[in-house]
RNA sequence: GCGGAUGUGGUGGAAUUGGUAGACACGCCAGAUUUAGGAUCUGGUGCCGUAUGGUGUGGAGGUUCGACUCCUCUCAUCCGCACCA
């Protein structure tokens, strides 16, 4: 009977559902492996993204599940979200029914790859259960002042109509759909993020060695922690009576205090309070005023572009040492969501005001000693009243500390982050459980009230938000006073569901209905073990779940600190050297080739193809390949003549049947690291290969079974179903059940090959009796190496045991 | 501009971490089998050379008995950040 995928990965795919061999046991006792992989949007298919992303997944969930651990291995969906609501708009389809059917289709394929996930505990975070419990969490924030309600300028994206948060803004486009950013004044929901600022930061550490490197640096600029200087420029008193006495001056906040003695003018974001006023009081000609406002209304990224501009705005501030007078600008550089949207200017220091200034022929003094002008490096002070010659970090310290003494300025720190804006106005969403009461202002939904669920009869048009519209739905009475109100219509931004979705699947589905995140089940499974899922996440993802981790546990639903303790950033499939895409036309479709060739060969391949990390060319004749391997290994049953292994004297085999033994064992060797460190499964399956191919060389029943035993054990959890398959029929599955013993005596061999080298160059090679003196071997090195060692003087030996000898020589 | 990563045959990729470079696979070549194609099997396959041999891990130096591996410089590609004071 020849290999025929399908009908095997269907029978164990059904026997595997009716064992349900996959739900974790719940034994407390044993040691548990929780491995994720994250989960997917359910847009209607999958793609091969998906199957290297389960595929890496499952391979470790079915390691560890041998070894004799409790493995929760989950699978849900990331249901909410735009896409739903384009199709809805497009094709007229209530987008809870789009997601639901794509759901269901999307689970048959998942479930056709052999996936070994629990499926009671599946779960689409659009289902009213989830959403009960992450609004739950949302009062919670609110009510510690965690989550607040704020009017600012925010991210808009008109083709989504919808906020961003700074996160999801890229090159000043939507992460989603591409679409220029505008800013806009609205108000919106924001979550601190920034108070965990610090400790966000500082666990970084603690990730180092088991997060990619580079997620790790992403993560640290992205939060962008600087340390430095606050303090206040005074306003003149001719200023003051300028702006009425309303504004006595404004904070900047430095890096560079050592710089202080050469600042030369300041300047303010164009979108600082002290600009607006004088704009709006008409303070300034209109011509100038005109300039600044469409200076303040660019977006970001053609601002970042754009040409440095500023006005003067003819008040001034005073040097806070010096006492001296300097000029107060307004300029494009200055960012008005950092450090108060105001800066001193040291332009004989830094980049960015030495272009301003030279731009505008600005006074520039220098006040370090060092190179040409803009010199940020470091060295002696000059000029600096009594600070001339110290070193600038020095410097640095005892200025901030003479800031401090004098009551003048503080030690600060500041971040880059900024706080999470979470409102979409969008129907496909959580609704955000408050309520506008106009006695009691902004107050929360009742818990017994929960889940808050979206109105089914809406009609989705794309203009405005459909909760807005609806004709009842948000009309409400006052949890407090019964007074009539109006409940919020923003949504809550999607990537709340994914951040709390790994603590979810932890909780038994039996105390679904009654726990949001059960404490003693969060202790027990909780860190995810190893995450997998794309280097895309970097900071989106992997950022707001490591927060929600610290904010729940600060609410007190837990006591995990971090979320995932091991990362694993997946490299893409490319097809023809780029991404897959249907505007490129270049998409292998995971159904098809599950059709033509089987899941296994679909694991094979992409696992065998390249290491986990990196990218990995599609390939149609690897693909080949990795089924004509499993063709061969399906054939190699008839060589099976022991139902587990025999006993076999090692010394007594043929040189080629020890040599198969010894790659048997070496693949088995092997898996331990792969499987728990490094993740090659491709060396893995190289090494497997190989020791098939030694097994074909030789002719032992005995080393064939116990080959076979051992190899299917490794190819498991790679390639699930004929690996089962075989090993029912040969072995009743005993050589699945748990971790096979190394033998090391199959290691030991009767002679080594030693490689000769003259002079660091390979010459010849020479059997010797394994256990040989040191002379022995050099004296049999030398012979085999004597046709180059003819006229030359030996200068010295060098002898690598078990590899190869080094003669040095010189010509007599 | 700043930061990070990666450069190994025609291709995907190995190399026990300083010790025989190119495992394993794809592709290609030759042969066997087959009516033919496909499939399968056997052998070969870094480059130059008929060959003894030479040469070879992006490039140039260096350390070392010995370097894909360590150091310096350099080039290329990819990724991230991008006026954060």
């Amino acid at each position: 009977m020849s290999y025929n995928p399908k009908e095997i990965e269907s029978q164990w795919q059904r026997i595997w559902e009716e064992e349900e061999a996959f739900e974790p046991s719940g034994d407390r006792k044993k040691p548990k492996k929780y491995i994720l992989s994250m989960f997917p949007y359910p847009s209607g298919r999958i793609h091969m993204g998906h199957v290297r992303n389960y595929a890496i997944g499952d391979a470790l969930a079915r390691y560890y599940r041998k070894r004799g651990y409790d493995v929760l291995h989950p699978i849900g969906w990331d249901a909410f979200g735009m896409p739903a609501e384009n199709a809805a708009i497009k094709h007229g389809l209530h987008p809870g029914k789009w997601t639901y059917e794509n759901i269901e289709y999307m689970r048959r394929e998942l479930g056709a790859l052999g996936l070994s996930f629990s499926r009671k505990r599946e779960f689409a975070t659009c289902d009213p259960l989830y959403t009960k419990w992450e609004q739950e969490f949302i009062i919670r924030m609110f009510e510690e002042g965690l989550l607040y309600r704020e009017k600012t300028t925010v991210n808009w994206c008109e083709s989504c109509h919808t906020v961003l948060a700074n996160e999801q803004v890229e090159d000043g486009r939507c992460w989603r759909c591409d679409n220029p950013v505008e800013l806009r004044d609205m108000p919106g929901y924001y979550i601190d993020i920034v108070s965990y600022a610090q400790e966000l930061l500082d666990d970084l550490d603690s990730l180092e060695g088991k997060w990619p490197q580079q997620v790790l640096t992403m993560q640290r600029n992205w939060i962008g922690r600087s340390e430095g200087l606050e303090f206040s420029f005074e306003l003149t008193q001719e200023s003051r009576e300028k702006l009425s006495g309303l504004f006595k001056g404004y904070n900047v906040f430095t890096t560079r205090a050592d710089t202080i003695y050469g600042v030369t003018y300041s300047a303010l974001a164009p979108e600082h309070p002290i600009v607006k006023y004088m704009i709006e009081k008409r303070l300034l000609d209109d011509d100038i005023a005109g300039k600044i406002e469409r200076m303040a209304n660019m977006g970001e990224r053609e601002r970042a572009q754009a040409q440095k501009e500023g006005y003067p705005l003819g008040i001034s501030v005073i040097h806070p040492l010096t006492g001296a007078e300097i000029e107060v600008w307004t300029a494009n550089f200055v960012l008005a969501a950092y450090g108060g949207g105001a800066v001193m200017a040291v332009p004989a220091h830094d980049e960015r005001d030495f272009e301003f200034a030279t731009l505008y022929s600005l006074p520039i003094k220098r006040v370090i000693e060092g190179g040409e002008l803009p010199y940020t490096g470091g060295g002696k002070l000059i000029d600096s009243a009594e600070f001339d010659g110290l070193d600038n970090e020095e410097a640095k310290r005892k200025i901030i500390e003479h800031f401090q003494k004098l009551g003048i300025g503080e030690r600060k720190v500041n971040f880059k982050l900024r706080n999470w804006g979470v409102s979409r106005q969008r129907y496909w969403g959580a609704p955000i459980p408050l309520i506008h009461c106009p006695k009691c202002g902004l107050v929360a939904e009742k818990r017994e009230n929960l889940p808050i669920t979206l109105p089914e009869d809406v009609e989705i048009t794309g203009e405005g938000n459909p909760l807005e519209n609806h004709p009842t739905w948000k009309f409400c009475k006052c949890p407090h006073c019964g007074a009539d109100a109006e409940r919020e219509t923003d949504t809550l931004d999607t990537f709340v569901q994914s951040s709390w979705y790994q603590f979810r699947y932890t909780v038994d589905p039996e105390k679904w209905e009654e726990t949001g995140i059960d404490r003693e089940s969060a202790r027990y499974w909780m860190p995810v073990d190893q995450y997998i899922g794309g280097i895309e996440h970097a900071i989106l993802h992997l950022l707001y779940a490591r927060f929600f981790t610290k904010a729940l546990r600060d609410l007190g639903y837990h006591d995990i600190d971090e979320p995932f303790e091991r990362l694993l950033t997946q490299g893409m499939v490319l097809k023809d050297g780029s991404k897959m895409s249907k505007s490129k036309g270049n998409t292998v479709d995971p159904d098809s080739i599950v059709e033509k060739f089987g899941a296994d060969t679909a694991r094979l391949f992409i696992l065998f193809a390249a290491p986990p990390q990196k990218e990995l060319e599609w390939n149609d004749s690897g693909v080949e390949g990795a089924y004509r391997f499993l063709k061969r290994l399906y054939s190699r049953r008839e060589k099976v003549k022991h139902d587990s292994i025999p006993e076999i004297e090692h010394s007594s085999l043929q040189a080629a049947s020890k040599e198969a033994r010894a790659k048997v064992y070496e693949a088995l060797r092997k898996s331990e690291d792969v499987f728990e460190k490094s993740f090659s499964f491709n060396t893995l399956i190289a090494a497997v290969m190989e020791a098939l191919n030694a097994l074909e060389r030789q002719k032992d029943d005995r080393v064939w079974s116990e080959g076979i035993y051992i190899l299917l054990n490794l190819l498991e959890p790679i390639v699930p179903h004929i690996a089962t398959q075989m090993s029912e029929e040969l072995f009743g599955r005993r050589n699945l059940r748990k971790s096979i013993e190394i033998r090391e005596e199959v290691f030991v061999t009767d002679t080594v090959t030693y490689a000769v080298s003259i002079n660091g160059k390979r010459r010849s090679e020479v059997e010797v009796p394994s256990g040989a003196e040191k002379e022995t071997i050099i004296s049999m090195a030398a012979e085999a190496g004597s046709k180059w060692l003819g006229d030359m003087q030996i200068v010295k030996e060098i002898v690598v045991p078990g590899k190869l000898v080094n003669f040095v020589v010189k010509p007599v």
